[in-house]
RNA sequence: GGAGAGAUGGCAGAGUGGUCGAAUGCGGCGGUCUUGAAAACCGUUGAUCUUCACGGAUCCGGGGGUUCGAAUCCCUCUCUCUCCGCCA
């Protein structure tokens, strides 16, 4: 969430940028102004009667213990008046504080001046394309019947279980899976990142921490009966590590990496999008995440750029790199790099990462500052998380892309961790 | 699931109605001493809101109440720990 202070200095600022977003904020800026207004001149009252009203008290406890009784009594009479003008004023507070809250989530974080303006996918900005576009030729099977054929993934078992976009993964399908999650962690761990097991199960303050809270409420599995959300990421217990938490300026960047499974509804997906491994419901993922110096954020974000497209060049698969314009983006981002890998059965592109910067957005909502080194006051930190990478849809590709009549070919860095190096 | 205990500053831990934002210890920071370091000693060390500033207000798990006055008393919720049961 953007600071209030900040919209309340720069309300045009705040409402021109989000623009950029497609979202019209000058009705809730301008709420906002007033109410902040409001709500600093009730303070203010407030904080004077409460001044006065404490300055009584201990001069009323002066008087009892100097055994004045009745000088003590006249004082108290004086009192009433006051706590009915305090309880009435923290009410006043209370409501209006809770009613700019509630505007302040509202508003999307503001977009950094790189993001490209556009609404839809197709103003998103190709960055870099990388990698060999294969050619497959006639026989070309996609993903799904390329699992059936080879007994990779059994999707009918998983509807069974549990329901539609709920695989199971058997053989070699299911150690592949493995090799990747261990490739993609030491890569991280390789890369500097610590490695994290966090609980697949977050409660309401981490969900709103890292802004799945009040909003997006649909888009996770809610265990009601503890109150407990299933995590859609690992990005939410990781980031909500660092939850009211102040940090030594010298520890940063923080960074943190995890493997996870992962659940989405994915409430309102439909159609041919969610064939196979295109869409599912819980996924494997290894995450990214950083804690940085507002100064370095974006460095930091480059950063993670190339270490996510290190391991799709690894795996040899055609990438491109796209800078989602302002409609694409997420409520909680201020620049996001998406990768594509080119799925050459399907003929299509499939995003396997999207790394972002949320500069100071959910920092604000998770109060986590770092203590500058000159003035040694809290400052709220930056920041960053990426895919690397989601696991579905990379599976997809190399069996798509690497089919030959003799079988599946692994990729060459993953032998070592699944074992073998063809599929058939 | 049953029974009990507890939640205080970075940590440990005191505080059962006013002088308590809170003793003390550890840790952190600064200094003295030292060739340097350690030890010792001295000082310092929470956050938020508000104000140009002085200052003021709020915060002892959350919410509510009693009182002139609450970390302290009452109600309620949440969480944690211990023991028993069950169990990977």
């Amino acid at each position: 969430m953007l600071n209030l202070r900040f919209i309340q200095e720069n309300p045009e600022l705040v409402i021109e940028k989000l623009k950029k977003k497609n979202f019209d904020a000058s009705e809730i800026v301008g709420e906002i102004s007033e109410l902040y207004k409001k709500k600093n001149e009730i303070q203010s009252s407030a904080d004077q009667v409460k001044a006065e009203m404490n300055k009584l008290s201990k001069e009323i406890g002066q008087l009892f213990r100097e055994g004045k009784q009745a000088e003590a009594n006249v004082a108290k009479e004086r009192t009433s008046v006051l706590k009915d003008s305090i309880k009435q004023l923290d009410e006043d507070f209370a409501k209006i504080d809770e009613q700019v809250f509630e505007l302040q989530v509202q508003l999307p974080n503001i977009p950094c001046d790189l993001v490209p303006a556009g609404k839809t996918p197709e103003d998103n900005e190709i960055v870099k394309t990388g990698g060999e576009m294969v050619d497959l030729g006639e026989n070309k099977l996609p993903h799904w019947e390329l699992a059936s054929k080879y007994d990779l993934i059994d999707f009918e078992l998983g509807v069974k279980l549990t329901g539609a976009g709920f695989p199971v993964y058997k053989g070699k399908g299911s150690r592949l899976q493995r090799a990747l999650i261990n490739f993609f962690l030491n890569e991280a761990v390789e890369a500097g990142y610590l490695e994290i097991q966090p609980p697949l199960m977050v409660n309401e303050d981490s969900g709103f921490g890292t802004g799945q809270l009040p909003d997006k409420e649909g888009q996770m599995y809610h265990v009601t009966e503890d109150n407990l959300y299933l995590i859609p990421t690992a990005e939410v217990p990781v980031t909500n590590l660092y939850r009211d938490v102040i940090v030594d300026a010298k520890d940063l960047p923080i960074k943190n990496t995890a493997y996870s499974a992962c659940f989405r509804r994915e409430a309102g997906s439909y159609g041919k999008d969610v064939r196979g491994l295109n869409r599912l419901h819980q996924f494997d993922k290894v995450e990214v995440v950083q804690v940085a110096h507002p100064d370095k954020s974006y460095a930091i974000l480059d950063e993670m750029v190339a270490h996510v497209e290190g391991l799709v060049q690894k795996l040899g698969l055609p990438y491109r790199i796209l800078r989602l314009c302002g409609g694409d983006m997420s409520f909680t981002s201020a620049l996001t790099y998406d990768f594509e890998v080119y799925s050459a059965a399907q003929e299509k592109w499939l995003e396997v990462s999207s790394v972002s910067n949320f500069e100071s957005f959910q920092a604000n909502r998770l109060k986590l500052r770092y203590r500058d080194e000159q003035t040694k006051k809290p400052v709220v930190a930056h920041t960053l998380n990426g895919s690397a990478l989601a696991l579905p849809r990379i599976v997809a590709a190399l069996l798509e892309n690497n089919q030959t009549a003799d079988g599946i070919k692994v990729p060459e860095v993953l032998v070592p961790f699944c074992g073998f190096d063809t599929i058939n």
